[in-house]
DNA sequence: TCCTATTACGTCGTCCGTAAGTATT
DNA sequence: AATACTTACGGACGACGTAATAGGA
């Protein structure tokens, strides 16, 4: 059994039983995946895939046992070459942080500043994409850390970490009536054309939560994955903003006003995630203490290992 | 990085770096696992053992750490292959048991009379060691299970879970003195001749914390890690035995009296254990569960996998 | 008929074993 | 001087790529 062997199950597996994909997908010829799968069978004197003829239509059982497994193996094997890097080069490698627009535009800059003077040798890269994409960057371990408010907390294969708590704000440009409203209710709220996040975006669930549970209709005239897009409609007069906390700066964006709506919304609480087992570097840890300081390295460390999902054969 | 380079790194730190002994376990030549080790260093672009000359020293704080990935690499190639040998035949294989003599002789054989007759197809190996063996048989992977009641509970590498209680019985030719006492003490105890377990066997710790704390020397006569030698010798009129409670059977052991010492030395409670991250057979779990109904597979499943200790770079 | 997996075959790489060399104790 | 690792070299196996073949959709 190699370890290359197993990289062409999980890869053949991942790209839906199709050993031609595969074969591209390793920058080798298909015959070779071909072959290594049947040695695999032979030596462990298991079929695992289902055929049909030729075509392969499935898992067999010991197949999905087997698939499990050997994802164990090369977490673990990728886990090893990880640690070599880290003694070979303790402050270079790559670091890739999948997260959402919010995140990337107005809570990453200050990380991303302090981290880049600690570790300049450290090659950087942001993923923008919504949570499922961040979440699917991960699992495919294209990204080490995740950073973002929905869908990391019960994704399989992850494990996340609350990273620090925010709420809404409501902002409209400067003398708006709205601002001047005692306690604002979501009912007064609802009667103003309202501007906020697309779906699955920056704690949207959250309003359209209490919207629903108050059931009232809001009037969205407009959604954008963008906080910039909404104060510029905002300012246009559109209608007033529903944005998240750390998306407004009252120098920055003058001729707007905020009003903290907290207590209509909620708290929301942006996590971080990582891919479970798979042991982050040390300048990773280091980005998520820059970003959250209560999440030290051994804290990250020890989630990275925990409650690995038991598999039966 | 292959499979084998890593068998040879662990084989060469178990050799305690003596690269000769680790190839001659290998059953390799030599220079092949001098290469090998070397090509390792130079793909991971790190010195994993220190070197005075030609002579393996030590290994770098990078070793220590690749060392320990290593490890867990290797568990799951053996956790894999161990999952494709469950598919192939769900009967077949073979069990090694670890344990004590009092275990193997006592406790033991009902369980394994109904193991081989459920599972005739796999071969049953019992090593009987002391519980510092078992433990070592356990952490180098050459036993699947290991059961005794001393040293499995803290062993680094190993997870175990209380398989059953007992208590001790004191016995004595049939008429003699003690045996129509009232109410047994430590302090009557000790002004007859005593035989009883060597010292690490059969809660053998137990009995002497009990006298310890109490202050009383007792008169150890005669110790043996074999409850029929200390019948034997009590038979003979040597001194009264101190025995465990599942070694006595009345209709056997005739001639001979037990009674009952549990208040005198406390409850012991006979452990089992797995390696830690080591995915038990299907029959290991069948048979844990003979001997203890209450470690269901599931549970001694989960136990396997649990509390991986996290390691740091 | 197209697509996809298997079979066949030649080449290159690499792993392993033997033998000689060199450093350390 | 003995022990232990490294270097050198030759052989054999294995992996991979190309080309041809067979089996399904």
């Amino acid at each position: 059994m190699k370890i290359q062997q197993l990289r062409f199950l999980i890869e053949v597996v991942d790209s839906g039983l199709n050993v031609t994909l595969a074969a591209e997908r390793l920058f080798t010829s298909q015959p070779g995946v071909s072959k290594q799968i049947r040695l695999l069978e032979e030596e462990a004197g298991v079929t695992i895939f289902e055929r049909s003829g030729k075509r392969f239509t499935g898992l067999t059982a010991a197949g999905e046992a087997m698939t499990r497994a050997a994802r164990r193996v090369l977490l673990e094997a990728e886990n090893f070459k990880r640690v070599a890097d880290e003694f070979r080069d303790e402050s270079a490698g790559t670091l890739t942080v999948a997260t959402t627009h919010t995140q990337a535009r107005y809570v990453l800059p200050r990380v991303v500043a302090e981290f880049t003077r600690r570790y300049p040798q450290v090659r950087l890269a942001i993923r923008e994409g919504d949570p499922h994409r961040v979440v699917e960057n991960l699992q495919r371990g294209e990204a080490d850390i995740g950073i973002a408010t929905e869908a990391l907390a019960s994704a399989p294969g992850l494990v996340s970490l609350p990273a620090y708590s925010w709420h809404h704000l409501l902002i409209a440009p400067a003398g708006h009536p709205l601002l001047a409203q005692d306690a604002l209710t979501l009912q007064t709220l609802a009667s103003h054309p309202l501007i906020t996040y697309d779906p699955a975006f920056s704690g949207r669930s959250r309003i359209d939560e209490a919207f629903r549970r108050a059931d009232i209709e809001p009037n969205l005239v407009l959604t954008a994955v963008d906080s910039d897009v909404i104060k510029t409609y905002v300012s246009l007069g559109l209608g007033v903003g529903i944005i998240a906390s750390m998306a407004f700066d009252s120098q920055r964006d003058s001729g707007l006003v905020a009003i903290d709506v907290g207590h209509l919304f909620g708290a929301n609480i942006t996590r971080l995630a990582l891919r479970r087992g798979a042991l982050p570097r040390r300048f990773a840890m280091a980005f998520v203490e820059l970003l959250a300081p209560q999440l030290t390295p051994e804290l990250v460390s020890a989630a990275s290992r925990e409650g690995g999902q038991s598999y039966d054969i």
